[in-house]
DNA sequence: TTCTTTTGTTAGATTGCTCTAACAGAAATA
DNA sequence: TATTTCTGTTAGAGCAATCTAACAAAAGAA
């Protein structure tokens, strides 16, 4: 799919990333090796090998170890950096288990683009340099996620007072009202879903995401389902269902992402 | 590379979401549309629509018009809900421009977990319920980015007054210290790159990012390099740029993120 | 030295995706 | 109706990536 920004493939990135992980570790990088660490059968390895050669990121010659060139040390530690920061974002921000995020993380570090990825590396030097966005992070979001099923408002009401703030300032900000109790015909934005882990799945892969501007275009009752607008599609949405979505009162929340 | 979450290549997933945006803003979806949104020819888009027909994602006869599945439109829609989240979190929280957020997260879309994905959505709805952390992202990452050769600590200190901070309270926070003046031999965790744009992107391509942990080899002089081990490598680092490094004090700066 | 095991390469096949060029069908226009 | 233009398909090719099976070379053990 589409090449990287070096004009290589996302494979090959990741031959290159293994041979620099080896390196890091041990004297030589052998076919073996690297099959063994990447998975796929040694009989991969020697034409990818060759690739890298062709392309003149690596020295290789038959039955030898490898050797980086310059630019393909270069190109090797720069995926290993993406890899480590997009890993780090997961664990650390979005507190996904160690071994998900680095699959995660390798399947997406052949794509971001330079300044993304130099965004990325800002917002962490930011994160360790101002200790209340990490407080708030490690504070609220992380354990707003502990007890997945429990109400946001709940962490939200936590974190206040810890920051000097005065509950009362941001009361408005809590009144939010379900999708189903807004006027036939208008439009708002998605605030929060309120619901298990089982239909919260099923709403999010439908589309139903913070921030999303969203039709009530038929307001259902017990035995009809209610008929919501997203993304310019109709969507049929069972009343129970639709009660867990909660939308902003009219105007607030935020701009709409445009599509 | 790989296949996605649902067993469908991400070429074909970004086949089901084409599909899904031109069907949400007209009546019909025809290949000559797909190819053109997709820039490709439309001799790939024919193939593309029989892979998916096989694999029951759409329903297809030459020459008629394109028609999703249940599965597909399933697909479709929770290919472009990952989309717009990943485009969000490049836009809202990076700070990256509108066009390169959509190709970014184009490509990124595809080898989402759900488990990430989940968590992606969780924190939007976390940020919509915590409007200090939204604060401290739209007035402190944010408005850092904006005078990017600026230092981090102005950032910071226009900051804590408007959190009700006590300054003096994170006054040993800023205590950074350069790499070069730590004691050779001693290992540090990197705090920030103080460098312009592009001494920046060249430590940062080269690993020096905030979290790595940083082993001074060989303190270097103005003919001599500085010799620092990152990843189990040994890296030359002239002088000047190695004075851009600035680590946390002995023992500070959070764990050491694993390899 | 000779045999065995480990390691690496080659041959040959398959899948996915894309392209250009040539062609076929449908729709619009004269 | 006849012609032109637009649209979609097919044929044929190339590249990247992977596999299994067979083979070859190198290293280690007897
Ligand atoms: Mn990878
Ligand atoms: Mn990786
Ligand atoms: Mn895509
Ligand atoms: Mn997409």
């Amino acid at each position: 799919m589409s090449n990287s920004e070096n004009g290589i493939t996302g494979s090959l990135e990741d031959y290159l990333e293994t041979i620099y992980r080896i390196l890091g570790r041990s004297s030589v990088a052998r076919v073996r090796d690297i099959a063994e660490e990447m998975k796929v059968s040694p009989a991969s390895v020697t034409p990818a090998m060759k690739r890298l050669a062709e392309k003149k990121l690596i020295k290789y010659s038959k039955r030898n170890y490898i050797e980086f060139t310059e630019k393909g040390l270069f190109i090797a530690r720069r995926t290993m950096t993406r890899h480590n920061l997009l890993s780090r974002f997961l664990t650390e921000i979005l507190g996904i288990n160690k071994e998900q995020a680095e699959t995660d993380a390798c399947s997406m570090e052949h794509f971001l683009s330079e300044n993304s990825m130099e965004r990325l590396a800002a917002f962490f030097e930011f994160l360790a340099a101002c200790p209340d966005l990490q407080f708030l992070i490690d504070n609220g979001f992380s354990k707003c996620l502990e007890g997945e099923t429990e109400q946001l408002s709940r962490c939200r009401w936590s974190i206040c007072p810890l920051m000097n703030h005065d509950p009362d300032d941001n009361d408005k900000g809590l009144e939010l009202i379900r999708l189903i109790d807004i006027d036939p015909g208008s439009s708002r934005i998605i605030a929060r879903i309120n619901a298990d882990k089982q239909v919260r799945k099923q709403l999010i892969d439908s589309g139903f995401i913070q921030g999303a501007n969203i039709i009530l275009s038929r307001p259902g009752s017990n035995d009809l389902p209610c008929i919501v607008k997203l993304d310019g599609y109709d969507q049929e949405l069972p009343l129970e269902i639709a009660e867990c979505v909660l939308v902003h009162p009219e105007g607030e929340g935020k701009h709409e992402y445009e599509k």
